[in-house]
DNA sequence: TATGAATGAGCCTTCATTCAT
DNA sequence: TATGAATGAAGGCTCATTCAT
C-alpha cells in the first residue's frame, strides 16, 4: 500500500505553492505549471487533490482565512481589542505573499460567490469581535458604529501594507497607528464620562 | 466612410465598454471580443487605437484617477474635508463598474509598475489634499497621522461598498460615517483646545 | 475588409478534414491537431467556425445525411425502390470515409441527444421513402412490415460495407443483393395475386 | 489477504464492470477509474490482470461473442435456424450493455487488427451456421446468398435494437420479425416446389 | 496479490494579436 | 480609418500507466 497520511501534507504543499506564485506573478498569470513546479510535483496532482483550479484557490483563500483567528485569551476588552488589531495584521506581517493573495482574492470576489461568502463570513467574524469587545467600553447606542469603522480601518491601512509590499516597515506601523486610533477613540467616551461625572 | 476627429470619441467608447464589460465578467474575463461587441465595433479598432491590452487598461485606469479630482472651490477647511470625501466616493456611487474595476485595477498594480506608479500618484494626491485641509484644524504634528488614517478609512469604507455592489444604500451610507469620523476626530482637539482656553 | 464569402468554404473544407481524419484514425482518435493540419489551416479556426468539438460533429454528421437524399424523380414505384438503394449505397461506394465516420456517429449517438435526432430523423426518411413506394406494390397490411424489415437489411448490409473497407467490392454487391432481394420478395405477392386470379 | 484461485473471479468482475459502464458513459468515456469503482477494485488492478486497456477491451469482446454460441441441440433445419435468431439477439435482450457495447466495438474495430479479427470470426461463425442449416431446406445456388442476407438481416435488425435502447419491446419484435422472413423466404422455394412437383 | 498516489503527455479551448482587404 | 478572419501559444484538465508499499 503507498503511503498513508499523504493527503494534509501534499494539500498544503500546494497551497504554499499557490500563494508563493500568486505573490511572484499575481492571481491571473498563476498556472498549473507554475504552482506544481514550485511545489516540486507534477501538474495533474493539483486536479487529483482539489479537483480543479477553484477547488485549489478556495482551499487556499480558506487557509488564509483560518490564519486570521485571534491568538490567546483576553480578560480586558481594550487587551482584546488590541489582540483583534494583531491578528488582522499577524499575517502579512509574517509573509509577504497573503497580502497580495488577500487582495487578488478580494477582487475576484465580486464574480465568484463561494470566495464572496467567504470574505462575507471573515467580515462578519471581525466586526462581530470588535463588537463584543467596544460593548463593555462605550455606550451601547455608539458600538455598531465603532465596530464598523473600526473594521474599515483596518482594512484601509491593511489594504496600504497590501499595496505597497516592499515597504515592510509599513506593517508594524500601521498595525501601531490603528491601536493608536482605537485609543484615541475610547477616549472620547471616557472624557464626556468624566464631564458628565463632574 | 471614416471620419477624421474620431479617435477621441472612439477612445472613450472603448473605455466606457471596458469599464461596463469588467463590471459584468471581472478584469480577468475580460476580452477584446467581449469590449468590442459591448462598443458595437472590430476586435482590431482596440490594438489600433491602444496598442494592446495594457495600453487599453492604463487608459481606463488614468480614466477613472482622473474622475476622482475635487469638484468645486472650498474656502472653509471642514468644508474641503467634506468635499474630498464626497469626490473620493462619488465615482462608485455614480457606476457600480468603477468599485469593481478599481478592486482589480489595485490587485494587478502589484504586477504591473505603470499601474502601481498611477495608483501611488492617485494616494499621494489623496493625502496631499488631506493635509492641506487638516492643516489649519488641528496641531502640526497630528497632521500627517490624521491625513493618512483619513485616506485608509476611506479606502477601507470605499473596499466595502465595492464588495458588496449589491448594497448600494452602502455608498452613501459610508461616505455619511466617514464624514462624521472626521468631525469627531476633529472635536477632540477643539475640546482640549477649549480645555486649555479655560 | 477581409474576404467576404469563406465561410461555407472553410466549413465544408473543415467538414472534409474532418471525414478523412475519422477515416484513418477513428473518431476516438480525431483530434482538432489533426484536423487542422490535414486542412491546412491552424486549430483555432475550428472552434472559430464551430464552437467547440461537438458542434463540429454535428455538422459534419448534418453534412453525410444531406448526402443520403434520393436523387432523380421516379414515376415507376418499383425503379423508386431501386433509386432509395442506390441513393443509400452511393456515399459509402463514393468515399470509403464516409462509412466509418457513420459506424462511429452511429455509436456515438446512444450517449449524444443530438446525434440521436439527427440519426432519428434519417432513418424516419428512410421508412418513409420506402412505405410510399411499397404502397402501391403490395396489399395495405404489409407495408409497415415490408418497409421496416427493408430498411434494416440495408443498414445490415451497409454495416458490412463499412466494416469491411478494404473490400470496395463489396459496395456493388450489396447494392445488387439489396435489389434482388427486393424484387423475390414482391414477386411473392404478384405470385399470390396471379393464384387468386386463377 | 490475497487468494488463490481469484483470477477468474476478478476477471470476470471487471469485464462486467465494463460492460456497465460502456452502457453506462459509452467507450469513449469509459476509464480506469469508472470501471474499477463500479468492480469495488483499485485502478491498478486492471492493468495488473489485463497488462493495458487494449487487453481489458479485447477480452470483454471476446466475452461478448462467447455469449452468442447457440444454446441446445436441434435436429430440425428450420428449427436450428430460428435457434440461431434466437441466439443472436437473446445478449441484447438480457442487457442492455451488450448491445451499445457491440455497437462501439464495431465502430472501433475498423481502427483496431485485434478487434477486426474477433468480429470477423464472428460474422464468419453465423454465416456458417446460416449455411448449415440453409442447405437442406433451399437449392444449393440459393444457399450462399440466403445465408449472407440473413446475415445482414440480424445485423440491421439488431443494430435498431442497440440505437434505440430504451424500446426494449424491439428485441423481441424484431427477433419475431427475422424469424417471418426468413419463414417466407423458405415458402418461395416450397411453392416453386410444389410447382414443379405438381 | 493488491493498492492508489503520482506522473506527464496530450487533449480541447481561449484569446491577444496580426494583416490582407 | 476600420474590419474581422486567421493564427498559434498557452491554459486547465483528463486519464492510462507506473511503482513503492
Amino acid at each position: 500500500m503507498p503511503k498513508v497520511g499523504m493527503e494534509p501534507l501534499r494539500r498544503q504543499q500546494l497551497i504554499d505553492a499557490t500563494l508563493k506564485v500568486i505573490d511572484e506573478v499575481g492571481l491571473a498569470r498563476t498556472t498549473f505549471a507554475l504552482i506544481s513546479k514550485e511545489a516540486g510535483m507534477s501538474t495533474g496532482i493539483i486536479s487529483h487533490y482539489f479537483g480543479n483550479k477553484k477547488g485549489l484557490i478556495d482551499a487556499t483563500v480558506r487557509y488564509l482565512v483560518s490564519q486570521l483567528r485571534v491568538k490567546g485569551v483576553y480578560t480586558d476588552p481594550l487587551q482584546r481589542l488590541m489582540g483583534i488589531v494583531d491578528a488582522n495584521f499577524a499575517p502579512i506581517q509574517r509573509s509577504r505573499a497573503s497580502g497580495r493573495a488577500w487582495l487578488s482574492f478580494w477582487a475576484q470576489s465580486t464574480q465568484d460567490a463561494d470566495l464572496h461568502r467567504l470574505q462575507q463570513i471573515n467580515r462578519k467574524r471581525l466586526i462581530s469581535n470588535l463588537t463584543y469587545s467596544f460593548r463593555p467600553l462605550i455606550p451601547a447606542e455608539h458600538v455598531k458604529e465603532a465596530a464598523e469603522t473600526t473594521a474599515a480601518l483596518i482594512d484601509g491601512l491593511w489594504l496600504h501594507c497590501a499595496l505597497e509590499p516592499e515597504r515592510q516597515e509599513l506593517f508594524a506601523l500601521h498595525a501601531k497607528r490603528c491601536k493608536v486610533h482605537i485609543q484615541r477613540f475610547l477616549l472620547q467616551f471616557a472624557t464626556s464620562n468624566n464631564a458628565r461625572e463632574r
